[in-house]
RNA sequence: GCUGUUGUAGCUCAGGGGUAGAGCACUUCCUUGGUAAGGAAGAGGUCGUGAGUUCAAUUCUCAUCAACAGCUCCA
């Protein structure tokens, strides 16, 4: 009997039923079938070794490919998982999966520490048994045998594991002297993996439960050449100079101090322009969008956040309210602005003609955030958020959500992000108590979300579990130099507020109603999306934005004078930058000016000085030649003009 | 918060039971130099903090604080 074999050029082979994988690799190159890692049979990943006994579309996988690269990292954490129990016997183990640089094997030591002089020995022990050519094998066995098999081995981790399982689906897979739990696909043999790199050693609970046990978890990643490793090492150094702690640091955007507190960052001056250029930006933007300006204090009575839910639900890991001391009532720092945001709008009667109103508030907050979650300025315990509440109809709430992506876009774009993701944050039906308010608005909720990101064209991403307590999100996610993801913009749609804090507008059929809340923040938080934009232009700051957009450059002190005259003229027209009129050698000065990503260098001499010229020197570029000072400066002003709103 | 690692000059880092070192930055002097580091001299640290062991601690031990990696969390 044989069957039809479709591969991906289109073309259809025909092979004896239970053909082998490798076999089909053969057929097609001796060369693909030596850099095969596995086989996709009908969109399934399986190994090579595996028989296919029907019509199948298939596609060899090599390291080119996802699926390959996943094999072959999964076969290497259980090459690292052989190594272990080899050098630490009666190691037990959780899981160990592929990821996307690489694994991990999450195992119990017994309580021994593990250091890095256990993960150059456990390295060097795989690289031994890799060059083994141990072949991973597979068997199929039954829930019995699974089960006898791992209480013999006592490994209550694996015993867990399978008493989940239905019978009739388990399978081993056998490599050297390493028996796992595992249902594949693996690499054809341990001898692929050429190049390994164990990284570093964390904790991690079990099943990523806080309330279970705390296992040690080996990171590392392998690559089937050594220059491909040493590729790899290469990137993650040269990510770690865009790292927005180390650039806020050198180009003294930022800093930290023990005495202020953990997680309280201190903007320094040329942070501030940064910041505050962005500020004005959104304003400017917001203005146009119909949103109305506000301003309220940093803290608020605690009953506020008793009303708004937050307190039920945050206050026992907050910053502990502040008293007053003669009267003894309690205030909260402000973890959020809708609380405030609500009081405004109760302030007067509203009528739906109103509707809908837009406040937009730049309110720094401060929260609790774990000590351990702190992270340069991406998380932090006070910031401060491009925040705004929109108070609609319900049938405005559509339009609205609109009108804020197309604003969150309109960011994006004018600061050229454009590898984000659009999360549709949805709250997870298994865990309802931690939501409040009922099913049908949050079903209303989320459903209004996904139309109006479809209605823009938005590709989404729905993440269940991610929703805010009140109600679900629109997140923008954006990642950082090391590949971590970060919540930037965030749109939400909210029918609990409005609910909690008795909001009301008169209909026109003269009735009171409740409005809807949009609660929004395009950058999310001024300090984490500065971190990202940092990563993301690595300190090179677009020339609207940048601290210092010109540095002057007088060749020797005997042209201080006119440099000076080209300075001011620059600081009267609002351009930022610096003289740089020390007692040094030119080159000496191009160098500081460079090494501080100084977009414009003007360098002026005899020749400049003599007809009021500007010889131009561009961050990055080199000499652009020399114009007269007063083109310059109607060219910079064109060039440095912040986006259009 | 949890697990692990780290903490020495403004920055980057070396060192090590007998009260500390480099490069850059800084100060002064010389030099007046044309597109990525001119030369010389000088100043600067109770080695994160607190206890313990010791004749002696920056070095060893413990605690504590902070940073880093990951986990958990993120209104």
């Amino acid at each position: 009997m044989t069957i039809k074999i479709s591969l991906p050029d289109g073309s259809i082979r025909e092979f004896p039923s239970g053909v082998k994988g490798i076999e089909v690799a053969k057929s097609i190159s001796e060369g693909l079938a030596r850099n095969a890692l596995a086989i996709e049979v009908n969109g399934t990943i399986q190994d090579l070794s595996r028989s296919i006994d029907q019509d199948a579309s298939v596609k060899i996988l090599t390291w080119n490919d996802g699926g390959g690269k996943y094999a072959f990292w999964h076969s290497s954490a259980h090459l690292m998982a052989e190594a272990l129990e080899a050098l630490h016997p009666g190691v037990k183990f959780g899981i160990g999966p592929p990821i996307e640089n690489g694994f991990y094997y999450d195992v119990d030591l017994g309580g021994k520490a593990f250091g890095d002089d256990d993960l150059a020995a456990l390295e060097a022990k795989m690289k031994e048994l890799a060059k083994k050519e141990s072949v991973f094998g597979r068997r199929e066995v039954s829930k019995a045998e699974a089960l006898d098999f791992f209480s013999r081995k006592n490994d209550p981790y694996k015993l867990e594991l399978i008493s989940e399982l239905t019978d009739g689906t388990i399978t081993f897979y056998e490599q050297g002297n390493f028996t796992d739990l595992c249902k594949g696909p693996h690499i054809p043999h341990t001898g692929f993996i050429k190049a390994i790199k164990l990284l570093n050693v964390a904790g991690a609970y079990w099943r990523g439960n806080e309330k279970n046990k705390m296992l040690t978890r080996i990171y590392g990643i392998t690559f089937p050449k050594q220059k491909e490793l040493e590729g790899y090492l290469h990137l993650l150094e040269e990510a770690k100079k865009r790292d927005h702690r180390k650039l806020g640091k050198e180009l003294e955007l930022f800093t930290f101090s023990e005495k202020v507190g953990m997680g309280l960052p201190l903007w320094l001056p040329k942070g501030t322009i940064l910041r505050e250029r962005l500020e004005q930006f959104m304003r400017k933007a917001q203005v146009k969008a119909g949103y109305d300006p506000v301003v309220t204090p940093h803290i608020g009575s605690k009953s506020l956040y008793v009303t708004s839910g937050h307190y039920e639900k945050y206050g026992k890991d907050s910053f502990q309210p502040i008293r007053t001391p003669d009267e003894g009532e309690e205030f909260l720092l402000k973890p959020m602005n809708c609380p405030h945001h609500c009081e405004i709008y109760n302030s007067k009667p509203r009528s739906y003609k109103d509707l809908p109103i837009r406040l937009a508030e730049f309110g720094t907050v401060y929260r609790y955030e774990q000590s351990g979650e702190l992270h340069g300025l991406t998380r932090v315990r006070g910031f401060t958020q491009d925040d705004a509440h929109i108070f609609c109809r319900p049938d405005q709430v559509k339009e609205e959500f609109i009108k804020v992506i197309d604003l969150v876009l309109h960011v994006f774009k004018s600061l050229g992000f454009e590898n984000y993701t659009a999360q549709v944050s949805l709250r997870d039906p298994a865990n309802k108590e931690k939501y409040i308010g009922d099913d049908e608005l949050w079903d209303r909720a989320e459903r209004e979300i996904q139309e109006a990101a479809d209605e823009r064209g938005l590709k989404t991403v729905a993440v269940k579990g991610e929703a805010a307590f009140y109600g679900p999100k629109l997140d923008f996610m954006v990642k950082d130099a090391l590949g971590r993801s970060w919540q930037l913009g965030t749109i939400q749609v909210d029918y609990q507020l409005p609910q909690r804090f008795e909001l009301e507008y008169v209909g026109s059929d003269n009735q009171r109603h409740r409005p809807v809340m949009i609660h929004r923040a395009p950058f999310g938080s001024l300090e984490r999306f500065v971190a990202v934009l940092i990563e993301h232009c690595a300190g090179n700051f677009p020339l609207w934005l940048s601290p210092d957009q010109i540095a002057v450059l007088p060749i020797s002190e005997r042209f201080n004078a006119y440099a000076e005259d080209v300075f001011n003229t620059l600081k009267a027209l609002d351009i930022r930058g610096f003289l740089d009129d020390r007692d040094e050698k030119i080159g000496r000065k191009i160098r500081d000016a460079e090494v501080k990503k100084i977009p414009y260098m003007l360098i002026v001499g005899e020749k400049e000085a003599a007809e009021r010229k500007v010889a131009v020197r561009i961050h990055g570029k080199g000499d652009a030649g020399t114009m007269p000072f007063d083109q310059f400066v109607v060219e910079f002003k064109s060039s440095s003009a912040a986006p259009e709103n």
